[in-house]
Parts: C-alpha cells; sequence; structure tokens
DNA sequence: GTTTGACCTCAACTGCGGTTGAGGTTGTCG
DNA sequence: CGACAACCTCAACCGCAGTTGAGGTCAAAC
C-alpha cells in the first residue's frame, strides 16, 4: 500500500471518474504531474484530485484544455494552491461565459430578424457578414468573408 | 461562357466565400449537388448559392453539417425551394438556439455559487454532477460520472 | 495549336480530446 | 514462488470540418 498522499493512477481515476489514457493525456499535455515509484510507475499528490476535478469543470463549461492550461499555470508553484486560487480561476471563466451567452444572444436576435425577412439573402444578412464589412458596391451577390479569411467559426470558444 | 443556370466551382466558390476543396466536401457530405459537364466538370444550379448561404449562417450558429443536413434534407425535393422553406428550417434553429442559451445560463449561475464556495469538492458541486446522479453513500469522493459513460461534453452541439 | 488556368480524383494531413491495442513490466496476494 | 491485476510505452485510430498536394485532364484565350 503506497503511503496516504502517494496515488496510484488507477485510484485517480477512479476518484475523478476519469480514465487511465486521459491521466497519461493531461500529463503529456502538462495539465497534470506525476512523479515515479523506482519500478517507472506513476503516482500522484492529493492535490492532483482538485486539480482534475477543475480541469473537468473547466470542460463542462466549454472551456478548451489550451485555457485550462494556461488558467492553471498561474497557480502558485511554491505551495499548495488555496481555496481562493481556484476562486479566482473559477470566476476567470465567468467573463469566458459572460461573453458566450452575448454572442449567442445576438445571434438569437439577428436570427429572429432572417426568420421574418427570409433572408439569407447574400447580401444585407446580419447573420452572413458579421463583420459589416460587406458595403454597396454593385448589385448581385460577391463574396462574404474576405476570401482569404479562413472562416473562423463564430462561436466555438479558442 | 456556360449557361447562365450553370456555375462552375470556381464562381460559386467565389461568391459563397468557400474554397472549391469545401465544395467538393460538401458534395461528399450530401449537403450540395452537382451535374456534370461531357468533360466530368462540375456544374451547379443557382439555387446553390442560397442552400450554401444557409450552410454558412447555420454553421454560424454553431450548428453541425450532420444536423444542417438532417434540416436540408426537409427541404421538398419535387421544387426550388421558396423563402417560407427557408424560413422554416431558420425557426428550427431558433429552438436549439434558446436551449444553448439556457444551459450556459444555468452553467453561469451553478459557476456563481461554486465561486463563493471554492467549491469544487467533488461532492456537493453542481457543476460536477450536472445529472444529480451522485447519491451520499459513504465518505469521501467517487467517481463523478458513471464510469462506463465516456463524459459527453455539455455543451457542444451534436 | 499551344498555353494557361481551372478543373478532376485520391490520399494524406491538420487540431482537438482523447481511446484502443500490442507487447512488455511491476507489484501484490496467496 | 506463481498468478494476476495493474501498470508501462509507443503507435495508430476516432469524428469533425475541411485543407493540401500529387498527378492528370479540360476548356478557353491567344
Amino acid at each position: 500500500m503506497p503511503p496516504p498522499h502517494d496515488l496510484t493512477p488507477g485510484t485517480v481515476a477512479a476518484r475523478c471518474g476519469v480514465s487511465v489514457s486521459a491521466l497519461h493525456f493531461y500529463e503529456r499535455e502538462g495539465l497534470i504531474e506525476s512523479h515515479r515509484t523506482a519500478g517507472n510507475q506513476r503516482r500522484y499528490h492529493r492535490d492532483v484530485l482538485r486539480r482534475i476535478a477543475f480541469i473537468r469543470v473547466s470542460q463542462g463549461l466549454g472551456i478548451s484544455l489550451a485555457q485550462i492550461r494556461t488558467a492553471l499555470g498561474t497557480l502558485p508553484d511554491d505551495r499548495v494552491p488555496t481555496k481562493a486560487d481556484w476562486s479566482r480561476l473559477s470566476r476567470g471563466w465567468r467573463a469566458d461565459l459572460d461573453a458566450r451567452i452575448d454572442q449567442l444572444q445576438r445571434l438569437r436576435d439577428d436570427l429572429d430578424g432572417c426568420i421574418g425577412c427570409g433572408c439569407l439573402s447574400l447580401r444585407s444578412c446580419t447573420l452572413y457578414n458579421p463583420g459589416d464589412s460587406l458595403g454597396a458596391d454593385g448589385p448581385g451577390a460577391r463574396r462574404l468573408r474576405r476570401a482569404d479569411a479562413p472562416a473562423e467559426p463564430l462561436n466555438r470558444p479558442g
């Protein structure tokens, strides 16, 4: 039996509801750490449980692992994070969430307008030209995003 | 010069702001159709412009191509779709959008609660147990999703 | 008739968030 | 000491929404 502060991969996986392969993946991606036994097996500090909890919750909010990694990077490395630290990180997602909600609400409003007009008219549709970048320079449809811009999706975080 | 109702791939791509490879992709995926010249080159009916407009707008709303394909499948195949047809499809996205906004708002509210409590406590956190499925059967943390359920993301459509 | 640009197909690659499997090692129980 | 579960690494694969490139063909302008 390992010392109580050394958790095995199986234990961590069971208690966090993630797979062992996900633990490996998170470690490769720099989201969590482990140390090794003499026989090269991973052991985790208990703090990893909270860390993984944060990761899972954040993913549930639609945050990418890249963003999560960045947030985790702001935790102090000279001590175990406190409740206040985790609170601060969570507060950080609040703004992100607000922005996404606003964005979706704007899209919904635009959509309402377009449902009325049968729109998708390729020239005046707000939904189609989110940046307002299309002036009136002659009749008929033409390109809608600058053709070189690779059409970033509007609402996926990242 | 091809007859006015036969659009070449390059023309469609330029007018819709999509790449030719995307047109091929949409066709492979059953979202649009084309016919061929004697020399095996694609030609598109003008209606494809509106269809692609609908696809792009829908994607901008965060709808997956699979959902879009399904929606397009409800268009009549014996006539060219009317404004009313397109309106109906757009109305369909309204509910989808509403649901996503509600979901995000619930998450935001839960997050507010958790910011206060420093939470992520692995037992009582609403964010962590969206389905309420975790009863109290003994102390300490345990698995959070049924371990066999592959942890579906909460807010990505699909 | 030749050149040029647009087009064709097919296969492989991108990034994300992991999973799956092969083949081998460790660690614990009896 | 043997068995068996849990662990290790590495490589390949999934779906999504396309892109990129190779190698070859078509069509229109000159």
